[in-house]
DNA sequence: ATGTAATATACCAATATGCGTATATAGCTA
DNA sequence: TAGCTATATACGCATATTGGTATATTACAT
């Protein structure tokens, strides 16, 4: 399977498209994630497991907690990924919204 | 499910690509799709049918063929398109090369 | 050292997806 | 009308994906 098609697999699922959605503005936690999406640690969890696979976030400890942002490296990745938040629909919008209305670290869940 | 989360689970097929690939340079009818990338007439069926559901393929009738091609109205979709297959790989520029060889009307199949 | 918090992962059940085979449909041709 | 061609679709099976629950792991704090 293509590195394209690997792509489009991750980027499949609407979990994973609000996650990476929201790490485009800043580097989050996985508690603030689930914070702000609603949605459990465990499947929080695995679907940035799935993001790790294909090296499209990275990595960066802080304190007790693990950051993860989208990797600048992948020129590739990061041209489609502009391309296709620049029309980002209703949902989406809403996460951001959400986002910066959680300004002060909220863990724990 | 929103639209662009529809457009990846579409775009995350590795037939499904290789089919767009080719229609992004010209308009192919089933029976040719079915020539070129060497795959059963069904699945090259059931698959154009997952592109005409999100509108991402346009409908021709020609003689007995139907002819598919993108459609050019959808911008949001053909601009990730276009960046999608800028970085194409070795597999999808293959089927390209196979595209041109055959010039000439090769059905019946 | 013990407890607690953050994160990852294993297991299982439910659902979705893909594909082969067979068949339906629609139009053209003899 | 009968048969052929192009295309679509139904059915069944195998596999993949998802998500919940429970548990493991790691590190920090008391």
């Amino acid at each position: 399977m293509s590195n394209i098609n690997e792509l489009f697999k991750v980027l499949s699922d609407e979990t994973r498209l609000r996650i990476i959605n929201l790490l485009m503005v800043k580097s989050l936690c996985v508690c603030e994630l689930v914070e702000i999406l609603d949605l459990s640690q465990p499947k929080i969890s695995k679907h940035i497991a799935k993001l790790r696979a294909i090296n499209l976030v990275t990595t960066k400890k802080n304190e007790q907690y693990i950051f993860y942002s989208i990797d600048k490296n992948n020129l590739a990745y990061n041209e489609i990924l502009a391309s296709v938040f620049k029309n980002t629909d209703y949902l989406l919008q809403n996460d951001i919204e959400k986002l910066k209305n959680i300004k002060e670290f909220v863990c724990t869940n």
